[in-house]
DNA sequence: AACAGCGTTCGTTATTGCTGAACGAAATGA
DNA sequence: TCATTTCGTTCAGCAATAACGAACGCTGTT
């Protein structure tokens, strides 16, 4: 076969590109995968899945079980996940203001950014008087049922936005708002008051309230408080605690390398 | 040039192999890396480092900074890092466990596994009381130096436990044991009591009280408490400690169907 | 203003990775 | 119990693919 999909070539490796495929299929994971299904799923021959999984075992980003002969994600993934986390800036950068907020608030903060349609949560700070709380870190949520993604989405460039305003919106709950336009108007809002908010559109009974952060190079992500929606967004709280966000994510966004009025900036 | 190195060579996929050196190099991090270094450090040419940088790029495992043109690792590694963990069967059937065995403990608890001559934390759980603590998942550290490293190299096939032995025993703090001999007699002390102790051996202050698990296919990982010195090692309290540990490390290994007596079918 | 370093692109070469066919082992069905 | 299917794995040949040297435009420095 000569050319099996007409997308124009990108200079890019083949067998790399097919490799992370792999990783990719692993990761949605379900039950443990075999090769015979790993090579129908990637439409590619058996042997060659094999030649990449022997590979990326020798790694160890892939592990087979002795057992069954089945593949699993290797202990190798999570160790480049862990390095990715203590070299990400605005994480490291992060970490003491996102302490200080939840102090501040008294609820747990959460430091994401933008990957493709879903943010990724990269920090959290637990609540300082909470109980037993899941750290959430490596979660991955729809850009549009989070004040977080709200919060990035707002400040991207026009173009960026159609896109993904165009993209399926799936709802989470009964709450998530799957309307382009309605999502464009409170992007809109966003954008005149420099924060966003969430009302359970992503879990029910849990809401947000988020700010965008910026870097030397623009926008870099986005910081906020996640709780209760009794507690987040009753009258007055509401305000409250949307100023202590967008302030402490002005003050992060100097901390990184922002220009001064970075939001003008990035909205012009 | 026709064989740069005379290794014998495995059917592994030039490539992705490159590739994976290249995100470790990243994780690796210190300061940013530029392509030019990159391609230094590997010892490969300017162009193909380039290439397999842009595939990586493209799938999120690898971004690059616009500004400076440097390159970091994506968010991508993040992702499939959350996916190890949620498809590690060690790690999901132990949370249970580990909370049960953190809350009869009063202390921390870690579960981990071997990679090379390192051991992975998969799962942190609280101590119930504890203030701010922070997570530990991801973390590897030299299995010489820790309880969890001692109790799972100490059921090693006798071979794999000598190369460890021979390896480099680097030592963390002044507790450390750098001697094999001294190491080989702690592990066979292991084998005698079912559980392994650590006293400051990787960090000051902090000691550890751990025991083997084990599934179907024999060894799977360790199971243990962590803490400071004067809680853990005090006397009594050492010895209450272990039969807690062993006791949960015994349950959590009978749900991962290991047979009955695994630990001395491991020394068979 | 000249330089040195960077990340990037291009086109050619043969090295490299891909594939179909075949193997033994294990699981499944009769 | 045996026949049958399905699995993971190995092999060797072909050609597609990935690697490279040379050259480009750019930025920051000297």
């Amino acid at each position: 076969m000569l050319f099996s999909n007409t997308e124009l070539r990108l200079n890019v490796v083949q067998s790399v590109q097919r490799a992370v495929q792999i990783l990719r299929l692993l990761s949605a994971g379900g039950p443990r995968l075999g090769l015979a299904e790993l090579a129908d799923r990637v439409g590619i021959a058996k042997p060659t899945v094999h030649a990449l999984l022997r590979t990326l075992e020798a790694e160890g980003l892939v592990a087979q079980d002795r057992q069954t002969g089945k593949y699993v994600l290797g202990p190798g993934v999570l160790t480049l996940g862990n390095a990715f986390l203590e070299t990400h800036e605005l994480r490291m950068r992060s970490l003491t203001w996102a302490d200080l907020l939840a102090a501040r608030a008294n609820e747990a903060v959460w430091v994401a950014v933008l990957t493709g349609d879903h943010v990724l949560v990269v920090h959290h700070a637990f609540r300082p008087e909470g109980a037993v709380q899941i750290l959430e870190v490596g979660a991955s949520i729809p850009w549009h049922t989070c004040a977080l993604g709200k919060a990035i989405v707002a400040f991207l460039p026009e173009q960026r936005q159609a896109e993904l305003l165009a993209g399926p919106l799936p709802p989470l709950t009964g709450c998530s708002i799957a309307d382009p336009d309605a999502l464009n108007d409170q992007l809109e809002q966003v954008r005149s008051s420099g924060y966003a908010q969430e009302d359970q559109e992503s879990t029910l009974g849990d809401a947000g309230i988020a700010a965008p952060v910026f870097d030397r190079s623009g926008l870099a992500g986005a910081i906020g408080v996640v709780g209760p929606v009794e507690r987040l967004l009753a009258d007055g709280q509401n305000q409250d605690l949307a100023v202590k966000v967008r302030e402490v994510a002005r003050q992060l966004s100097r901390e990184l390398g922002a220009g001064r009025a970075p939001l003008a900036r990035a909205l012009a």
